[in-house]
DNA sequence: CACTAGACTTGGAATAATTTTG
DNA sequence: CAAAATTATTCCAAGTCTAGTG
């Protein structure tokens, strides 16, 4: 049964019943849940359903039966009373009561001259993006002199250009670990041109091998790869060389020795193994801590990434480029005053820079050679505050609400257009979405989506279907307030002033990712896009896990987090690629189940002959008791194979860990496993311990 | 005010380590 | 006890967002 949900994007599963049936509807994130509401001022009360949904007791079960009849979805600023906001309210009166005084209405920025703005995009589309070789301003910033920041406190608003936030007085660090060099191959291992062995510069060699270890993925067969590959290989074999293509080369031979190589070290002997992991411990030992103002704080990462092609998710650009060696002379090392300059590896180099920046908390930077505008860079693991705990309390989110509710009734585009979007970031969590290079992956967030992004379906139905970070699909349809759809209608169809619109424009023409920070940030310090995304997670978990459970064992304990866990990771859309062997593993749980099943079956024949009083074919003859218990024992054994069996297909596409680890304020994590005795460690692995300890000595009644 | 470098955060996949199972 | 399954960690890519600049 619950293969229906195979063909279904993550997003929408929530709107499905469960197959057992016992996920009603207070097992939904909130913002689904509320989008499910059909709004009734159509007077259709009895689609009310949420969408996909056959069982009618979903829809009533928490809704007020009082409720407005106009008010069902809750995004009438006159009715902030609906049930799931009630709800969230309750949950955060206890921790919350001091929140900061709302803001609500202050005056929001003026909206922007669409003209202006239109002027702007239009001057980008028709002039795409010289972007000038980046070497010379690159240089020149590289070499000013460290900025300032402001010290993030309010009260100290009329000082605030003078202070910079000091991260460290004292800084000592043992700078980079770099990969190894490369190590050259045997002399009988040559890859092939034309049937023929290749002599290649170790150089050259180098550069083979990046390609031949990718043989069997997929990035063999994106012509895009190939080609970026063979540009950059082609540089490296230099004018008049023997291979003139990639068509005519057989990597086969080093592919073949690089597997045998990684056989080689499998099949290593426990103790060898040992010693090398040793040997590697001790080599990383003195990189692993810095000394920060006389603590020893843990080095997030300090090692230097090693060459190799660049693999960019979907269709990037630039994917199959080689990454090449980074060394001292690229390095920018930032370190204490009187302490002594790092060492490495390659005499007669030097770092690029030596800096004594206070106001950073990096240790070392370079810049990464394929995607120029990142620097990869090391700095000590933070002390992790649990950041998203940005004070958006429920009053701030009623004022947000009633801001973006009364924006969808503005005369100004733009206005109605933030509203929308703000309105999909709440609900939805979707990401900000800020523009994008030409060279980077073509995807897409709220304030990015295209017209050809959405499509509306009749009922105030909108379907998404974007490629967003990581190239990861997002697919979902809801149902949305009939404000928002007819807005949606119209900014499908033509821009502010008046054109029509093709597919690939913007959806939301007049603003940006920019824009709607900016009047967050007006509304509340501290507020931005992801805020929202953060807080709607935390706020779902805290409200699934404060449901009531009759679970009494641990593990059946461990299920309810792992199922709220789900839920939360589903309204992220945090998505994975079916592992592999899934299909294998899951056809071997089926057969294990069947063969579970003929030995119960084995056994009721048994009883049978049991209660006659004769033994079951070769077997002894038991007593019917203990083969009563037998049978029961069976049981328990199938049936908690069948649940693992059904767990596992259900997550095979969700990926838990990312919420987990980003999302949650694991307060809330803490606090259920003391009111419900579960050990931490069963929720949370030895090195999320170590970095929530800070949560660790919550109150059992924490609420979000 | 537009633009972007720089500093964080957040992601899924790959790989390694550990536990469970047959 | 080896193979398989599960879980933890590493890897490295790709987002967000703001301060500073010209």
């Amino acid at each position: 049964m619950s293969d229906s949900d195979d063909d279904m994007p993550l997003a929408q599963r929530t709107h499905k019943p469960a197959a057992e049936g016992s996920d009603d509807e207070d097992d939904r994130p909130l913002a689904h849940r509320q989008f499910t509401h059909k709004p009734s001022a159509n007077g259709n009360t009895a689609a009310a359903a949420p969408i996909g949904t056959t069982t009618s007791t979903a829809v009533s079960v928490s809704r007020p039966a009082t409720a407005d009849a106009t008010d069902l979805n809750g995004w009438d600023s006159s009715s902030s009373d609906d049930i799931p906001l009630a709800q969230r309210k309750k949950a955060l009166v206890a921790q919350k009561s001091q929140a900061t005084q709302p803001k609500g209405q202050k005056a929001k920025p003026v909206a922007k001259d669409i003209a202006n703005r239109e002027g702007k995009r239009k001057r980008q589309d028709e002039a795409p993006k010289g972007r000038q070789a980046p070497s010379k301003k690159t240089k020149a910033l590289d070499d000013a002199p460290p900025r300032k920041k402001r010290v993030a406190n309010p009260a100290s608003q009329g000082a605030k250009e003078e202070d910079k936030e000091i991260k460290w007085e004292k800084l000592r660090h043992a700078g980079v670990l770099f990969p190894p060099e490369y190590v050259r191959l045997p002399s009988n291992v040559k890859m092939l041109y034309d049937g023929q062995p290749v002599d290649l510069t170790e150089e050259q060699e180098e550069v083979a091998q990046m390609f031949a270890i990718m043989k069997e993925t997929d990035y063999m067969r994106k012509q895009l790869f190939l080609d970026n590959f063979w540009n950059d290989f082609k540089k490296v074999l230099g004018k008049d060389h023997v291979i003139k293509g990639l068509k005519k080369c057989d990597f086969t031979p080093m592919y073949d020795h690089a597997m045998a190589e990684r056989e080689k070290k499998k099949a290593l002997s426990k103790e060898e193994k040992l010693a090398i992991k040793q040997k590697k411990e001790a080599d990383e030992a003195k990189f692993k801590y810095a000394q920060v103002d006389g603590r020893t704080e843990q080095v997030g990462n300090f090692r230097v990434e090693p060459p190799g092609l660049f693999r960019g998710r979907g269709e990037h650009p630039r994917m199959g480029k080689v990454k090449s060696r980074i060394y001292p002379r690229d390095i920018t090392i930032n370190i204490g005053m009187e302490e002594p300059i790092p060492e490495h590896p390659y005499p007669g180099q030097q770092w690029k820079e030596v800096r004594h920046d206070k106001t950073v908390t990096w240790l070392a930077f370079w810049k990464e050679p394929i995607v120029r505008r990142t620097s990869s860079m090391c700095g000590w693991l933070p002390n992790s505050t649990f950041k998203s705990d940005s004070g958006l309390g429920q009053n701030h989110v009623d004022d947000i609400r009633k801001m973006y509710e009364k924006d969808w009734d503005s005369k100004d585009t733009q206005r109605q257009q933030m509203g929308c979007a703000l309105y999909f970031i709440d609900q939805l969590a979707l990401r900000a979405g800020h523009e994008k290079d030409e060279d980077e992956a073509d995807t897409v967030g709220c304030c990015t989506l295209k017209v050809e992004n959405v499509e509306c379906m009749p009922g105030d139905h909108i379907k998404f279907d974007f490629l967003g970070k990581d190239s990861i699909r997002y697919e979902n349809e809801v149902v949305v307030h009939p404000k928002v759809y007819a807005l949606i209608k119209k900014f499908c169809q033509h821009s502010a002033n008046n054109k029509p619109k093709k597919p690939e424009d913007q959806l939301f023409e007049t603003m940006d990712a920019t824009d709607l920070n900016k009047t967050l940030k007006d509304l509340m310090d501290g507020l931005s896009v992801k805020v929202f995304r953060t807080y709607n997670a935390s706020i779902t978990l805290d409200r699934l896990l404060w449901e009531p459970s009759d679970s009494e064992v641990i593990d059946a304990k461990k299920a309810d987090y792992d199922r709220a866990n789900k839920e939360v990771a589903i309204l992220c859309n945090h998505q994975r690629a079916v592992p592999k062997g899934h299909a294998g593993q899951m056809e071997k749980l089926s057969e294990r189940m069947h063969k579970l099943n003929e030995e119960l079956l084995e056994l009721q024949h048994e009883l049978k002959a049991s209660e006659k009083g004769k033994a079951y074919g070769d077997k002894k003859r038991r007593d019917p008791e203990r083969v009563h218990a037998a049978i029961d024992a069976k049981k328990a054994v199938i049936a908690k194979a069948e649940i693992n069996a059904r767990v596992k297909d259900d997550l095979k596409t969700v990926a838990l860990g990312t919420s987990k680890i980003n999302y949650l304020d694991p307060r809330i994590t803490v606090a259920w496993c003391k009111r419900n005795e579960v050990p931490m460690e069963k929720i949370f692995n030895k090195t999320l311990v170590t970095k929530f300890f800070w949560a660790m000595d919550v109150d059992p009644d924490f609420k979000f």
